[in-house]
DNA sequence: ACTTTGACTATAA
DNA sequence: GTTATAGCCAAAG
């Protein structure tokens, strides 16, 4: 097993997998950690993202719906979205254009991972 | 050890 | 399409 570190290091590693220009839901990255519930803590886990190293593209990861939930908490309002601009993820009115298409489920990755 | 919280999700109205 | 409510789990206070 690799993770037997804490729920934020292994949440850390998940949102490093996600492949640029693409995007993933908390509660897929929970659900691929085994902890399905725990997608509050995803996103908890991404609010002390900041000080994981190397950094954590955790403005790839967005909830279900595709929406920017998390934009507030990159500085600006603006930033999360311009990250993702940057990657080819177009954005719409904060939420990714296309999510159904760019999502990346990270359970596909999980068991390579193991 | 108890209470609060939080970048979520699913269901219902 | 929206808003409201409840369930959820783990860390912080």
């Amino acid at each position: 097993m690799i993770w037997e570190e804490s729920f934020f290091e292994r949440v850390f590693q998940i949102t490093r997998l996600i492949p640029k220009g693409r995007v993933t839901s908390y509660g897929a990255i929970a659900r691929a950690l085994g902890t399905t519930g725990s997608s509050r803590m995803v996103g908890w886990a991404m609010s002390v993202s900041y000080a994981a190293k190397p950094s954590v593209p955790a403005h790839r990861v967005v909830n279900r719906n595709g929406l920017l939930t998390g934009k507030h908490h990159f500085g600006s309002p603006d930033r999360m979205k311009q990250l993702l601009e940057q990657e080819g993820v177009q954005i719409e009115n904060d939420r990714v254009k296309n999510f159904k298409n760019i999502f990346w489920d990270p359970a596909s990755l999980a068991e390579l991972a193991e």
